[in-house]
DNA sequence: ATTAAAATTTAGACAAATCTAAAAATAGGT
DNA sequence: ACCTATTTTTAGATTTGTCTAAATTTTAAT
C-alpha cells in the first residue's frame, strides 16, 4: 500500500460517512485536492487490487477489504492525535497535520503499544471515535447543538468542523469537550443561542452551534 | 526535501564517518541498495540544491547545509529509537526499522517534545550519540573490545554492528550496554577472549569482540 | 425526444526515482 | 606509455502519481 492509495481509501470512507454507497469522482477529487482525472486513474488501480468497486461512470465504493484498510488508517490517525495531546502537550488544533504523516507509519506493534500507552482511548481529541483493531466503530449518540430544543441540556462531546481556526475560536471562548451546556434561549432572527456553560452565560452564533456536537442528558 | 533525498544525505554522512571527505558513487549505491547510475542522478539533484559537492568522476561530499540536514535526520532517528525502547518496550533489535520511517516525519515541535519527554538523552539504544538540535555531536571516548589490552577493564557502551541477529545474540548471552567487562585472557590461536562480565565468566569470539565498544576505566 | 450542462474518462505529457545497457573516464599494473 | 579492469556517467526505458485538454457519457431541463 502506497501513501497515496491509503489517502484515497480514507477520503472515500470519510465521504461515505462510514456507510457504504457510491462516491462520485468529483467529490473524491475535491476532498483530495486533486483532479478528477487523477481519481479515475487511482480508481482503476484500487479496483485492480480489490479495494474498491469501480464501474465507469458509476462512482466508487469501498470493498470490505478497502473498508478495513481505511479503518486501520483512521485508527492510527486518531490514536496519534490522542498521543500528541496527552503525552506531548500538543493542542487539539495542532495535531491533525502531524497525524496525517504519522498515520502512514507501518508497524502493527507500534500502534498497538501507543494504544496501550494511552490506555485504549475510545475517542480522539475532537470527539471522533477510534476504531478498534478489528475495525469496530463506537459512534456516540450525539447531535448538533443547533438541532437541540430550547432548555435542553447536555455535554459537549465533539466538533463537526475540526479546522484550526474553529478549534482556536472554541479555546478562546473556553468551550471545551466535556463541558456541560444548557440552551437558555434561541433567537429567531439569526438563530443564535444564549447558552449556559460551566457557570457562565454566553451567546453563540448559528455557525458555531451547527459545528458542535452535544450528548443530550437522559 | 523528499524522503529519498534525506536517505541519500544520511548514507553519505554515515559513509564518511561524520568526517568530511569524498564518497564514491559505488559506495553510496551499495549502502542505499541501489544502482550507481541512480546515485549519479541523485548527486546532480542534490548538488543543484546545494546539499552536496559533486564533480563528475570526483566523488560526492556533503556541504555544510547537507551535513546539517543529515544530522537532523540522524537526530530524529536516534531519538525515536530511544522513545520506542523507553516508552513502548521495544527491544533494541526491533527499533531500527520503525525509526527508518519515523525519522522522515516533518514537525520540529514533535521531535523537540519527544526529546523532552525522554529527558534529553545523549545516546541511543545502540550507544550511538544523539546530535543536539544545532547539530553538535558528543562522540564518546570508546574503543573496540577487540583492540583493548589484556586485563583491561571497562564498560560496554555501544555496538558497531547493530543488526538484529547480532543484538539478539548479545541478549541471549546477557551482554548489555552498561555492563562492566574485564579481559581475563586473549587466545592467540583464534583471538577469542575470556572475559568477566557482571560476575560471570564467558568466552567471546573475535567477531563479537570487534563489534562491541567499550569505554576504558581510567 | 432533444439538447445543453455537468460529470467523467481518455489520451498524451511530465516529474521523481529508479533500472539496464552502453559509453566514457579513471586507476593500476606492466 | 599502454592496456585492461574498474568505476562512473549517459542514454533511454519504466513506474507512480499527477496534470491539461479533448472526447465521451450521464443528467436534467425543455
Ligand atoms: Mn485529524
Ligand atoms: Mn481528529
Ligand atoms: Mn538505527
Ligand atoms: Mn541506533
Amino acid at each position: 500500500m502506497t501513501r497515496s492509495e491509503e489517502n484515497y481509501l480514507k477520503a472515500i470512507f470519510h465521504l461515505g460517512n462510514g456507510e457504504a454507497g457510491s462516491i462520485s469522482t468529483n467529490a473524491i477529487a475535491e476532498q483530495m485536492e486533486t483532479k478528477p482525472s487523477s481519481v479515475t486513474d487511482m480508481a482503476k488501480k484500487l479496483a485492480e487490487k480489490g479495494l474498491v468497486h469501480y464501474k465507469k461512470y458509476q462512482g466508487i465504493s469501498l470493498t470490505d477489504a478497502g473498508t478495513r484498510t481505511a479503518l486501520s488508517i483512521i485508527r492510527k490517525h486518531r490514536l496519534w492525535e490522542v498521543f500528541l495531546v496527552k503525552k506531548l502537550d500538543f493542542t487539539w488544533d495542532e495535531v491533525h497535520e502531524v497525524a496525517e504523516q504519522l498515520e502512514h507509519i507501518k508497524s502493527e506493534k507500534l500502534i498497538d503499544k501507543i494504544d496501550a500507552l494511552l490506555d485504549f482511548p475510545k475517542y480522539d481529541p475532537h470527539g471522533d471515535p477510534i476504531p478498534t483493531k478489528d475495525g469496530k466503530f463506537m459512534e456516540r449518540d450525539k447531535q448538533l447543538l443547533s438541532e437541540m430544543p430550547i432548555h435542553a441540556q447536555g455535554v459537549c462531546v465533539g466538533v463537526k468542523d475540526s479546522s484550526a481556526p474553529f478549534l482556536k475560536f472554541l479555546d478562546k471562548n473556553k468551550i471545551a469537550l466535556g463541558n456541560t451546556i444548557k440552551i437558555l434561549d434561541k433567537e429567531d432572527f439569526d438563530q443564535s443561542l444564549q447558552i449556559q456553560m460551566e457557570g457562565r452565560e454566553l451567546r453563540i452564533s448559528h455557525q458555531i452551534a451547527s459545528n458542535l456536537y452535544v450528548k443530550k442528558n437522559d
